[in-house]
DNA sequence: TGAATATTGACAACTAGTTTCCAGTAAAGG
DNA sequence: CCTTTACTGGAAACTAGTTGTCAATATTCA
């Protein structure tokens, strides 16, 4: 689907290009797997910081669990709370910032969503061999690693 | 970072967030690495979408290389036209339907960004061996595909 | 203790994409 | 031909995230 050198800089650059591809497909089906829940991947990502962490979190907490600013992740609290998934608890750690609950039905919403993933999961790995994916991870999250590094900025306003 | 019994399904999970993490970092840093340029990632793809076809192309011909929406590249046209980037030719096959060429601006701009690419890719994958990057490309690739069958929808509104 | 500093929620404006609708244009089939 | 269907740009409303500002609350530390 691209160049034939296959350098590693162009291997780099097409595993980039499959990464784009693969997370938009993601994104869709995770929308699709979840939408009779009343749920989005994005939301569906909210419950999960919580549900995972086994407690009630502060907003910030949540944005940091899921990988997005403070912020973004309010936004979908105060709808996730006016759908009925979170509840708020007083926060003894601070007078203005509550703590975020899931509810019975973010419980059981959330573990619907769950048994929809595993069995999404399953049905998709049977062309999947076991190594290739653990090998294909390792190699994202070195490649996850090496993006830490600080860009050359050259190109910079200069 | 996850969990420990590496079921096939449970590893997929573990790739398809590896996948979302790598997404984020990479659109954060090619942003960083045009942003001299007056160009972000999705200008940047825009650009590349009609300098790879050497040819230029209409808004929906352009959509559909960049993999969004018609309306969606639209409005990144009508923005890097104003900006200079990209100029309207009359379209021979349709009257309202314009065809965008890149300008001496568009090109030299997207030549530049190639080359800040090509280095920092290169100066990524001093850490990464061939071979890894290979079975990376090959196991996304594999996955995209499997990611084309539909979904199974127990939970949808029934 | 008290002053500087960091954290927090609310709000606004922005990027980047989506879906939906409209009206004009092109293409295909009878 | 001319009617139906498909394609196109424009605009609006939406999802999901960002940055930035403000005022209130916590924390740190001299």
């Amino acid at each position: 689907m691209t160049s034939h050198p296959q350098s590693k800089a162009t291997l780099l650059t097409d595993l980039m290009l499959a990464v784009f591809r693969v997370n938009g497909r993601l994104l869709e089906k995770g929308d699709q797997l979840v939408e009779g829940l009343n749920l989005t991947s994005a939301r569906w990502q909210a419950l999960g910081a919580v549900a995972l962490a086994e407690k009630s979190l502060s907003a910030p907490q949540i944005a940091e669990a899921m990988g997005i600013t403070r912020q973004g992740a309010q936004k979908q609290l105060n709808k996730l709370e006016q759908d009925g998934f979170f509840a708020q608890a007083p926060n003894p750690r601070h007078l203005r910032s509550p703590v975020y609950a899931l509810t019975e039905l973010g419980e059981r919403t959330f573990a619907k969503a769950m048994v929809l993933e595993t069995a999404w999961a399953k049905s998709l790995v049977a062309d999947l061999a076991l190594q290739d994916l653990k090998s294909a991870l390792q190699t994202l999250n070195a490649v996850h690693e090496v993006l830490n590094a600080p860009v050359p900025i050259k190109g910079a306003k200069s």
